[in-house]
DNA sequence: ATAGTGACTGGAA
DNA sequence: CTTCCAGCCACTA
C-alpha cells in the first residue's frame, strides 16, 4: 500500500491501515513500517501520523532522515515542523473496485 | 496466560 | 489553535 504512495506526497497510518483493508488498526502499519530493513526499497517516509508530524524520536536519527527525504521530494515542513496534510495528503483515486463496479 | 509497550487516533479539555 | 488521555490491539518478554 505504502508503495502507492507517489513521490512529493504522504498519508496517514490510519489512512493507510485503512486502505489496506486493517480498519482502526494504524499501528499496525508503525510496527510494519519499523520492521522494514535498512535496506528496503519502499518509500516508508511518506507515512506521517495524523497531526502531520513525524512520528519517530524528534530530533532522532530516524526522525531527521524522514524529514530529509521528504524535503528532497519536495514535501514543504512548517517551523513547527509539521506537513500541512491538506496540502500534501495523498488522495489515492479509486482503481481496484471496492466492489462491483455497476454498469 | 499476564502484563507492558508502542513509527496511532479521535475527542475532550 | 494546542495538549492530554483513554481506547486500541498486535507483538514481545
Amino acid at each position: 500500500m505504502v508503495r502507492r504512495i507517489p513521490r512529493g506526497r504522504v498519508a496517514t497510518y490510519g489512512q493507510v491501515a485503512e486502505l489496506a483493508g486493517l480498519a482502526r488498526q494504524p499501528r499496525l502499519v508503525g510496527y510494519a513500517l519499523h520492521a522494514l530493513p535498512s535496506t528496503t526499497t519502499v518509500p516508508w517516509q511518506r507515512v506521517i501520523n495524523a497531526r502531520g508530524m513525524v512520528s519517530l524520536r524528534p530530533g532522532g536519527d530516524g526522525w531527521l532522515r524522514q524529514r530529509l527525504l521528504l524535503e528532497r521530494e519536495g514535501v514543504l515542513f512548517d517551523a513547527r515542523g509539521r506537513v500541512s496534510l491538506e496540502k500534501f495528503r495523498w488522495h489515492p483515486s479509486r482503481r481496484w473496485p471496492v466492489k462491483k463496479v455497476r454498469k
